[in-house]
DNA sequence: AATGACATGTAAGAGGTTACATGATTGT
DNA sequence: ACAATCATGTAACCTCTTACATGTCATT
């Protein structure tokens, strides 16, 4: 019932009135190691909320360019979403392509393989690096505000994964350099029954 | 172009030959940290690619149940699946909800968020020990068979990443209690403007 | 006596992505 | 000169989840 959409828009909102354009690159930079929410999702769904008077609206005129709609919470909105915030958590999921493609690594070549490892690690690096930075201005900003507290705690863990990737990336890379039979293996796996499932 | 669980289902199937019913359990014991599939999925899947000649199937009759039917990879299929193993993987992702309520954390009591981080964490023990099991049993073979050194780098990435998940939920608890203002996070929050995006 | 594993499948709907359309202003 | 930012939106499509349907056998 009701996508989860809803909730970070409302979530955001709850901090201060916004475009549907600075919803998007909030969730991205703030929340982009553990969400991602996009403008297709946004603009219908703010439509909605404001049907059904979870939000409101300001236009501000602009010249040559579409005017700016600023949403605003309402207190419905608010209520609604303090509900979902006690709901509990949907559990976690990811989708990480690498480790699909390092599963079924029996059929590329070693060079390959590592190839998709340092991509893999170059984004990590480049996520990292963005929440490090981002990091850096809130806790500076933390002493004078402390609206920062939640944020950085997020921060925090997105990080550690970030960094688990990093190291996970350098750690594979000297493995599978070291493995002598490496183009053995999808010989030795044939036509082997396994109880593992 | 062709979604990814036709490739994860080809992946499978490149290792031995399967039931639907096998790919999904397998999928959520040796991948289930880093991808999920459906039944929904699988079976019409199955079906198309049969039709594309990239599987073939056994039926095995089965009294007072659904007759078995026991897919392999063909040549196409193995070609197929090396073709997209060769590309580069799409960006990983990931779907945290306790991070999106922490996040919001300003309209929750001090209890609340520590029972969803509670959650959170019990949520990632219970899948490293999972993971800790499976992988005992795959290093106890894989002095006899190297099939399973690809999976095993994969479980080292997942295990990881369920530690630092851990790891998180304990310091944010500390954190949290520690924290004296807590009450008025929102009301200090209002109505300011921030620079940070 | 109840639960979980085995084993298939469909239909409907919800959720999410992508490509298109428009175009000035600001920064490098 | 070029790229990025600002700012909206739609339509088509793809993907994915959920609920339903069926029924035995083995284990606790």
């Amino acid at each position: 019932m009701g996508s989860t959409a809803q909730f970070v828009i409302l979530g955001m909102l709850s901090k201060e009135p916004m475009t549907g354009y600075d919803i998007r690159k909030r969730v991205k930079t703030r929340m982009g190691s553990f969400w991602d929410i996009n403008y297709g999702q946004i603009y219908p769904t703010l439509r909605t909320l404001e049907k059904k008077g979870e939000v409101t609206k300001k236009v501000e005129i602009m010249e040559n360019r579409p005017n700016r709609k600023v949403y605003s919470i309402t207190n419905k909105g608010l209520n609604e979403l303090k509900k979902w915030l006690l709901k509990p958590a949907e559990p976690e999921s990811a989708k990480i392509e690498t480790l699909l493609k390092v599963a079924f690594g029996e059929h590329l070549s070693k060079d390959e393989i590592i190839k998709h490892i340092n991509e893999f690690k170059a984004r990590n690096i480049s996520r990292l690096e963005d929440a490090s930075n981002i990091e850096k201005e809130m806790k500076a900003q933390l002493k004078k505000n402390e609206k920062y507290f939640f944020p950085l705690l997020t921060f925090s863990l997105g990080k550690s994964l970030h960094k688990a990737g990093i190291e996970w990336a350098d750690t594979a890379i000297e493995l599978i350099e070291k493995h002598k039979n490496f183009t053995k293996l999808y010989e030795n796996g044939k036509n082997k029954i396994s109880k593992i499932n």
